[in-house]
DNA sequence: CTGCGACTTGAAGCGCGGTTCAAGTCAAGT
DNA sequence: ACTTGACTTGAACCGCGCTTCAAGTCGCAG
């Protein structure tokens, strides 16, 4: 066999998935198996890359048809490269939004309200998460 | 009828959230009807302010669970200060994580390789997305 | 050769966050 | 009095992201 192949479960365990995880994203079109030890899958190194970027999209709030289609985009592909700026604005926006909450969720702490939900400082705060 | 009270339907509008939401929000124990007309559930002015807690702390990436909880945490609780401030963290790494993914996908749009996937800048950001 | 154990398959199940459905109820308008 | 239309209920269903299950298959150690 290929030495330079890695089993399912080395590949799995490096990248922090279940061997399941691993068969269903390949279900989903976000990985190939570059071989097989008799069923077992085995997979090139390049794999754990890939793996890499796909868990970090998913954490990000990607949905992994979102990631298949990033990953399936042709070369040179200008709509690729339009979606990931679209992308782009979209994390900016989550960004600025998670900010303020973190913000609300700063001045609960220091705050003396008592329910602090009915602080009018805290409530004008998340009325500005949404609607900045 | 009171007055004060709002009718389900304009919450809903009011909140930009689905009747059955609503419904669904309240079994959950995230708000409670304040009145009936007729089978309508009618809810105090305030519900809108806690709906607007909910939305913004569910789109932040929180449990409808954890929001519960949060929502029913007694008064000068500090066990829920102490929640806060360790969802403050978790907001706060979120964040970071996030402009390391935003970083990433501002390089992607600038950068000539191709497929782009594997762009050597590109493929050592995403790996430091995850592990800072 | 015989286990062992980690994988294989397809199908079913789960937790989340709701929506949708069928059948019914009510308030208000004409 | 009758219609209209937005709600009511419980239960079923949905998409997502997997995990779990049952039954089977393989590589490798002893």
């Amino acid at each position: 066999m290929d030495e330079t192949l890695l089993d399912i479960g080395e590949v799995a365990r490096r990248a922090g998935l279940a061997p399941s995880a691993l068969r269903f994203y390949e279900r989903k079109g976000l990985i190939t198996a570059d071989g097989r030890n008799g069923l077992r899958r085995s997979y090139l190194p390049e794999t754990l890359d890939r793996l890499a970027l796909v868990t970090c999209a998913r954490d990000a709030g990607f949905t992994l048809a979102e990631i298949a289609a990033f990953l399936q985009a042709g070369p040179s592909d200008a709509v690729l490269r339009e979606r990931m700026a679209a992308k782009e604005r979209e994390v900016d926006e989550r960004i600025a939004q998670l900010t303020r909450l973190r913000d609300s969720l700063r001045h609960a702490a220091v705050c003396d309200h008592d329910p602090f939900v009915e602080c009018p400082d805290f409530k004008q705060a998340i009325r500005r998460v949404s609607v900045p």
